[in-house]
DNA sequence: TAATAATCGTTATGCACCATATCAAATATC
DNA sequence: GATATTTGATATGGTGCATAACGATTATTA
């Protein structure tokens, strides 16, 4: 993500909240997909899509992407980290997590703040703003895309769904 | 993927073996990832990851990526179909299809053959190098892949995670 | 039938994401 | 005090995804 992307950049395409499969009966007849379906990565990789085009609908009013919204929580939830610590918990290697930075902070939802035990790093805050924008966001995300997928799935299924996940992730 | 990359490229790296979050005992404590924990398309993602992971080591003496599996997959269910067709089933789009078809191409796993009824478009056909390859990714991703998957989760849970995904990949 | 529109594969292009190497500054280790 | 390590940052390249546009061919229709 580059500085000066925002997250209505990722909003903004038309194609890409229709980019599933196609086969609107515009073709000759719907093609076999075989062993495909029980692929468990294609469904996975399929699943992950739609999920994310959701969630940046839901969350548009804010600007905010999947990614963005994990730095706020995370923010949130471990003060006084720095910028090495956030990006290994999520997964972000710490060059391409510079640019995310510089966003969020441009956008004053945080700010770096130069550490005092150790100069080299930057102790990460949540601003007054960022703390309210993740708020709203939070709600947003409650609200309106994980109730729209309890709603699909099921609060069991939904449950069940995100323990074989997390599971997955872990033990994987 | 551009015509000159093949499947080993995306195995090669030996970062993206070792791509999940770190914490191993390195940083000062866990942090706390909150209601990160909760977000489906969080889990999703970090599972997708994994799983592509491994397809990737399994699948690794063929040289064959997630998406290349796919399409001889497709080709194979569904001859006598263009590019366009295989294409838009698999959600790819035509542009970004070419440079796939030109690296399939050029191992001789498929062949590009102008149609008679309609001299545009190009009937995609797997080679008998390509139904060699297929067959064995098939058994490489059913005994080893879906098999450790099936083992991590247990037969139910893998089957009802299938289902969950399909349908969020449906009607979602 | 002739003119126009639509489709197919393709090229070019740009952005987002991910990964590695490398650097200067600051700190840790010896 | 000399060397090694860590931190944030820059540069760079690969890969996926998306759009616009083009020539060749086919479909539409005036």
């Amino acid at each position: 993500m580059t500085v000066s992307k925002t997250a209505s950049d990722a909003v903004r395409s038309s194609r890409a909240l229709r980019r599933e499969p196609v086969d609107p009966a515009g073709d000759d007849s719907m093609l076999q997909l075989g062993e495909l379906s029980g692929l468990l990565g294609y469904s996975l990789k399929r699943a992950q899509l739609k999920v994310f085009e959701d969630f940046l609908r839901c969350v548009a009013p804010l600007q905010l992407t999947p990614a963005q919204f994990s730095v706020l929580l995370l923010l949130d939830k471990n003060p006084g980290r720095n910028q090495t610590e956030i990006a290994n918990t999520l997964g972000i290697l710490r060059p391409n997590f510079v640019a995310m930075l510089d966003a969020l902070e441009s956008r004053d939802l945080c700010a770096r703040m130069r550490s005092t035990n150790d100069r080299r790093s930057h102790i990460l805050v949540l601003t007054d703003r960022g703390r309210a924008v993740l708020a709203r966001a939070k709600k947003l995300v409650a609200n309106k895309h994980e109730a729209r997928l309890i709603e699909v799935l099921g609060p069991a299924n939904h449950a069940a769904l995100l323990e074989m996940l997390a599971k997955l992730a872990q033990e994987f």
